[in-house]
DNA sequence: GTGAGTTATGCAACAGTCCTGCACAACCCG
DNA sequence: CGGGTTGTGCAGGACTGTTGCATAACTCAC
């Protein structure tokens, strides 16, 4: 009943917390920015702004700009600040089968380092762990970044997970029913998110991809498994357990028959949607074709996903986006038949690392959510 | 970018409005209170809820109640006020292929005057509206309410309607493309909201049905056509183009087959589910066996939904839900094995007003809405 | 180089809102 | 009829945000 809650009277303590967060927001979304210019921008008056700016300074948030102003106005040079994204960082972690990816980003989710790693599908599940707890050590290190100064991290796997963070599905050998983010949490003394790495894709899309205007988006997976990242109104959709958009399942739907069509050899080292994905750019017929009959498969499956949802926009990420548009109205053609209306669909644009930049989403939403009540100095994100 | 208008301050005006909304929404989640009470239970101090009280007093929205407390307890006895639900009245219409039902409601829900006809399912379109206009007119002057008394009003129909309002579907013939909301703006000066009549059902559950305590919520409509009501994260998830959980279309679910196993003759005057639904209460093995077998082929098309969402509940609805609580184990039955997890099913308790009463609360929601700018005398809502 | 124009700043006075505390009123109970 | 208890009403005080004005700093034109 959280209608329930918001029935609470605010003071005046909490009208200055809700302006201080107001302003940090601003600055936020934008820095830097002058004094006067987020007077008007907040509808606050200078006054205001100005003594809310000096207590965030105080606190670390913000600090002043020393750069001169790049154009030149008449008048006084008006006093900038800007939010010091650089006094805190989040990372995003894409652990698959065989790769991972590592991002580390500050506060203000500009990516600052990244690494990207390939290893063998047969490790055990515990390998994987240690290796991944490895390179993070190693990876935070590099950077010059001590355990302490990272302030959250997402983590997205394959597979679902529940809403308490255990991974419940079993496409990571030996994973199943893990608590990852406390074993992280050991290292990193950080709140840890892990999550389904379709789900981390489409907050990706919806933050710097293809679905930044949208808000009901879903974004699928196409590869040889099919899964979908659902976001509606503009959140992102998990359902109940944690298993919103696995209609992989569905024998009826026919996914899984329409993906074995992509069990074809690549070159030594390549999968075969990686090759698929190759031919069809070079201009290969039969791949097309190929290509082609395995969309006309899934179509009913993502028909269904359309005729439930109603989205807005259709992102296609995954092994097979590198066709690129092509895709679209080949997708385009099957869905019509299917459904009432086919969305618009566009091809995921940020490559492999995708994943690893929604999970610093997810990591920046967690900062994010406790900036109103900043009460002490910088860090409100307490451990854990 | 409705995130980008959240980043405005807030002035001492602004507090005190909030404030006052706060107070209004607890009077009207409990009424009457005594102003002490509600200062504990809104955390404001009493001097603070007194000034509020006596403002909303003043405008209208609240008022002193006479009657003597229930229990007596010592000391000097309490204040109460309580809130004027009967300030204002709205109107909840469900209007079908050839039923019509009309209810009134004062602003705190409550329903004060019902009305159910059955009319032929041949009438033409402008016949059907006309109609309607007739007895809403009649319904309100029969109960004394004025069409100026009625501050909102919520309609809805079979099939899909857009985010205009505009009936957008072909079930109710020459209803295509009508903007039935200005047609009854026209006799009644107030907002109207047209909606599929799922929609509003789902809302229905979720304010007084089954689903009270469930905020994501699939309404499913059982019978010979099947559609769905989605509600997620306690709000209506309408689709883009309002065309949300309209799975009937894609043949490979098998939806529109299995609805033909209904299609057997009743009584005279009574619909085959109708007359299914009797059977199977009276115990009839055979026509068990019917529904199961319906059950078997819907259950693809329902298993699609779940998949999709991973919803909390599934309410079943619609022309079988008389069948009442053996629904549940059979469909859970057939659905196991298409789903990764069944979620809670339960049977709706609506009865045949579910939908009209989903249209009363979408009614209130659009008077709620307004709440927290009040700033003259009653009456929030502006005609259109 | 100097003055006019422009823009930002900082301080002061003012108004609005909420809170705390205390004297008082109204009622029940013995 | 008086004590205990509970709600009421009124001050005083603290905090927040706003308006207004004098001042500071810079650009531009002459």
């Amino acid at each position: 009943m959280a209608v329930h809650d918001r029935a609470r009277g605010h003071d005046l303590a909490a009208l200055r917390g809700l302006n201080t967060a107001v302003v940090l927001r601003a600055l936020r979304q934008e820095s830097p920015q002058t004094v006067s210019g987020l007077a008007t921008s907040t509808g606050l008056s200078r006054p205001t702004v100005e003594a809310l700016v000096e207590e965030l300074a105080a606190q670390g948030w913000i600090a002043e700009t020393d750069a001169p102003a790049a154009g030149r106005a008449p008048g006084r040079p008006a006093r900038r600040v800007r939010f010091r994204a650089e006094a805190g960082h989040v990372v995003g972690v894409d652990i698959g089968l065989k790769k991972l990816v590592l991002l580390l980003a500050r506060l203000d989710g500009q990516v600052v380092a990244r690494q990207r790693e390939d290893f063998p599908a047969e490790l055990t599940g515990a390998e994987r762990i240690e290796l991944l707890r490895g390179r993070l050590r190693r990876f935070l290190a590099d950077q010059g970044v001590g355990p302490g100064d990272v302030w959250s991290m997402g983590v997205g796997v394959p597979g679902m997970v529940d809403d308490t963070g255990r991974i419940v599905s079993v496409v990571v050998p030996e994973w199943t029913d893990l608590d990852l983010a406390r074993r992280l949490a050991d290292d990193i003394p950080c709140r840890v998110f892990v999550e389904n790495d379709v789900n981390l894709a489409v907050l990706a899309e919806h933050w710097r991809g293809a679905a930044v205007l949208a808000d009901d988006v879903a974004c699928v997976l196409v590869g040889r498994r099919i899964s979908c990242g659902l976001m509606i109104d503009g959140r992102l959709h998990r359902g109940r357990r944690g298993g919103a958009g696995e209609l992989g399942i569905l024998p009826q739907l026919g996914l899984d028959e329409a993906g074995k069509a992509l069990d074809l050899d690549g070159r030594p080292g390549e999968s075969g949607t990686d090759a698929l994905a190759r031919a069809v750019r070079a201009g290969d017929a039969e791949a097309l074709d190929v290509l082609d009959r395995y969309l006309a498969g899934v179509a009913p499956g993502i028909a269904a996903l359309v005729l439930a949802l109603d989205p807005e926009l259709l992102v296609l990420s995954g092994a097979l986006a590198p066709v690129g548009d092509p895709l679209v109205p080949l997708l385009t053609g099957h869905l019509r038949p299917l459904t009432l209306h086919v969305p618009r669909i566009v091809v995921s644009t940020l490559g492999r690392e995708g994943v690893a930049l929604g999970a610093v989403r997810r990591a920046l939403d967690a900062v994010e959510a406790e900036l109103p009540r900043i009460a002490g100095p910088l860090r409100p994100t307490a451990p854990l």
